[in-house]
DNA sequence: GCCAACGTTGGC
DNA sequence: GCCAACGTTGGC
């Protein structure tokens, strides 16, 4: 069993579209080292930090986990696609993602500021300074260091 | 293989 | 909206 944190802005998809659609495919994820988790090491059943990225109060909203280990990205191929990527072809596809279920939304935001603050967690990739990665593997401690936080 | 230019992410 | 930090692209 893996931990991992993946972002999303709210706008485009948040935790509460989460919670009413169940099970959704990542896609979109147009990053190489993002692409590897998901290709690689995500795997059924692992547990998964949904963060807010991008809006008034950024920070983890919510737990979700693997629901299919990754497999083709198609919106890749498909010219009409938000994240269509001409050089990603059928023989050779550049992209994968990974199904993710809702699990269940927190009783609070653990914003970003009070992440910070937590000297346990100042690894981190999340709080460490210029960080764009949408998905990162989160160790065991942090993982259940950051539940105790509610 | 270097690196300048450019695009994107994401906090503030 | 600004801008720092990166990643990618493409000329050389």
């Amino acid at each position: 069993m893996q931990y991992w944190l993946m972002k999303s802005e709210p706008d485009a998809f948040s935790i509460d579209d989460l919670q009413r659609v169940k099970i959704e495919p990542w896609d979109g994820v147009r990053n190489y080292q993002a692409r590897n988790m998901m290709r690689d090491q995500m795997k059924k059943g692992d547990q998964i930090f949904f963060y807010h990225s991008n809006c008034d109060v950024p920070g983890i909203v919510g737990i979700m986990q693997v629901e299919k280990p990754g497999y083709l990205d198609h919106t890749a191929f498909d010219p009409e696609a938000k994240y269509y990527d001409p050089k990603s072809k059928e023989d050779n596809p550049r992209w994968y993602m990974v199904d993710v279920k809702f699990v269940k939304k927190l009783k609070r935001t653990i914003s970003l500021a009070e992440l910070k603050e937590q000297q346990p967690l100042e690894e981190m990739a999340l709080v460490r300074k210029g960080n764009r990665l949408s998905i990162m593997p989160v160790e065991k401690p942090q993982w259940d260091y950051i539940l105790s936080l509610l």
